[in-house]
DNA sequence: TATTGTTATACTCTATAACTATA
DNA sequence: TATAGTTATAGAGTATAACAATA
């Protein structure tokens, strides 16, 4: 019988597992696995986030989120615009170096990926993802909502 | 479909959400959620641990775990004694204060293995581990076998 | 020779609280 | 009043490499 203690161990076994596997696949390339997921998230977004919907999307901090992009404009990565219509705000959007830099990145991570599909059934990793989107959603209410990222729900912003 | 990235993106967010509540029922204790593991896996563990070993089964590195080491120490929680009959390894084991400062720490967090379990049947619970287990062990084979942590197979040490 | 642990070092992520500017 | 972001600050965890002692 698998206990709440159990789950969490194991759930934090992978998390960690993948976390190092991602670093070591993003080393060479002077980039760390949660700075992918920030350009990850930025580059998914479509459009321009605000730091605060950048943070909410990759389950961080908006303080963390913005040391994140400290460095990543310092690299020319990112860009943080004037917001359109809120001027307290920021448009952070990836730059046309960020993109290519991505594009890179998405490859060099393929590896990783292909490891973590290829431990699972079609079926079982529907499952995974539906099980982990549950387990997230009943500790932190406010992340993303079960049924997954649906862009179907809310069409935009 | 599920893709290898949305799995990710799927286990780094229900971590996170896992770690977050952890350290917030563990904030008015003065222990980080990490810490909570180290001294889970000593009590767990039934005996003295090398440091090798329990940087082993809490899924991190040796001089991560030296490092948490001194902070707990400092504060009594576990001792290292001279291993028995290994002269260079360290019998890192729970102290008194320690056990008692583990039990207070294991009800704080029983609200959070609840809302764990709650997120899932029993049945899926199961699956939920076992899927866990295989990812993180494709990620890396150095990481518990599949079956869960099998005593059976390495008997001691 | 291989292994256990230490030391030094550096850096990212994390997060709170007080603050400014704008909605 | 509430929100977006900044700043200052602090600390934990992470990990590498060189090293000593022991197996």
């Amino acid at each position: 019988m698998a206990q709440g203690h159990d789950i969490a161990i194991a759930l934090r076994g992978a998390y960690l597992a993948l976390h190092r596997r991602s670093e070591s696949a993003f080393a060479a390339h002077g980039v760390t696995a949660d700075q992918f997921v920030l350009l990850a998230t930025l580059s998914r977004g479509g459009h321009a986030l605000t730091q605060r919907e950048l943070a909410r999307r990759m389950s961080s901090d908006p303080s963390t989120v913005r040391a994140m992009l400290v460095l990543l404009e310092q690299r020319g990565l990112v860009g943080r615009d004037a917001h359109p219509t809120d001027a307290r705000a920021r448009a952070v959007a990836l730059t046309a170096r960020g993109e290519r830099a991505f594009r890179q990145l998405w490859t060099a991570s393929e590896p990783v990926r292909e490891q973590v599909l290829g431990a699972l059934q079609p079926d079982e990793a529907e499952t995974f993802v539906r099980l982990l989107a549950r387990v997230a959603h009943r500790l932190n209410p406010e992340s993303v909502p079960v049924g997954g990222p649906t862009p179907s729900h809310s069409p935009e912003e």
